[in-house]
DNA sequence: CTGAAGTAGTTGAGAACTCAACTCTAGCAC
DNA sequence: GTGCTAGAGTTGAGTTCTCAACTACTTCAG
């Protein structure tokens, strides 16, 4: 019968996804670790710091956080309300749109995130970067973008200055 | 002052890095939302039981699957509490070495590895494989295998066949 | 102006994970 | 043998994340 339409993995293809993911996995909870123990903070809430201070005003609105942070709406709720707990995001209203909230890095968090950012930095050079010649940078840069795009996501818009003008069009189309 | 030693990224890494964990966050969330919805586990419990799927009598011990699953030790024991639960896998003592347990796969565990394997593998196609040259697929090997032995992993021990060598060579060296 | 549909954000419940503390067993020194 | 260190596995508390339901505001058709 004509069962089993299913295009499996070929052995080239199984191996690099095994050792992809093995890789991605650890990877990920390497820094977990390392930000966790070193700032007390996952490596998501990281990212949303690092976003911040890297915008005018260091600050956004929480969708426009969210798009820049791959992150769910709801994940970067409970995310800021942690944040603000900690004293690093104030929420204001936006007056322009009183549906939306601006999430504004505090002074607090700016100094967290620079107490955080070098162990950081170091790990990520530590397992990724010191590990790759300088065209598999470049390949993974390649990869990494043909991923996004697979996944309907404009790979520029992982950059700040893009990820800006992407979501400020957004808004005036 | 010879402050800030920190040896921080450069652009090309920067995006590079962005890129990528943009990338990753978004794939494995992708798959965990296919598995979750389709299958009913997330994509750490599907690579249980896929592991287990491919050894000899289905069965490993807890350590074994621990380590080819890139699962700490009380994640997969949670893991496999759950899936017992299932019903999907049935945990043993191990007679040789009573502190040790093995995690063997039921049939009912093997009926649901054999009804989510096309939707996932069919996952990772639309999202990795088919956006990808086979240069990219070799370029991508080579880079998660350099990072895995940055993180102090034999690259080959993703790959069952080894895995399973690995496993026995530290039993009996 | 009214109401329908869409957008921004929050919330709560439950699943999954982390960390540290714990039990039980093995292997080894003496 | 006795005691000591190390290994295998589990547990519980606390954290983060997901999903679905919800509120509140905006936009636009008519």
């Amino acid at each position: 019968m004509g069962c089993d339409e299913t295009r499996w993995l070929e052995p080239r293809e199984l191996d690099t996804w095994l050792a992809f993911v093995a890789a991605t996995t650890l990877l990920d909870a390497e820094l977990d670790r390392q930000l966790q123990r070193d700032a007390g903070m996952p490596h998501a809430y990281y990212q949303v710091l690092a976003m911040l201070s890297d915008v005018p005003q260091r600050r956004l609105r929480m969708s426009e956080l969210a798009a820049i942070t791959q992150s769910s709406q709801s994940r970067l709720s409970h995310a800021v309300a942690r944040l603000e707990r900690e004293g690093w995001v104030r929420r204001t209203p936006c007056p322009s749109d009183r549906r939306s909230t601006y999430a504004e890095l505090t002074e607090a968090g700016f100094a967290a995130l620079e107490a955080a950012a070098p162990g950081h930095v170091s790990t990520v050079r530590k397992y990724l970067f010191d590990r790759l010649t300088p065209e598999q940078v470049g390949q993974l840069h390649e990869i990494s973008k043909a991923v996004l795009s697979g996944l309907g996501i404009d790979p520029d818009a992982t950059t700040m200055p893009t990820a800006l003008a992407e979501a400020e069009r957004r808004r005036h189309p």
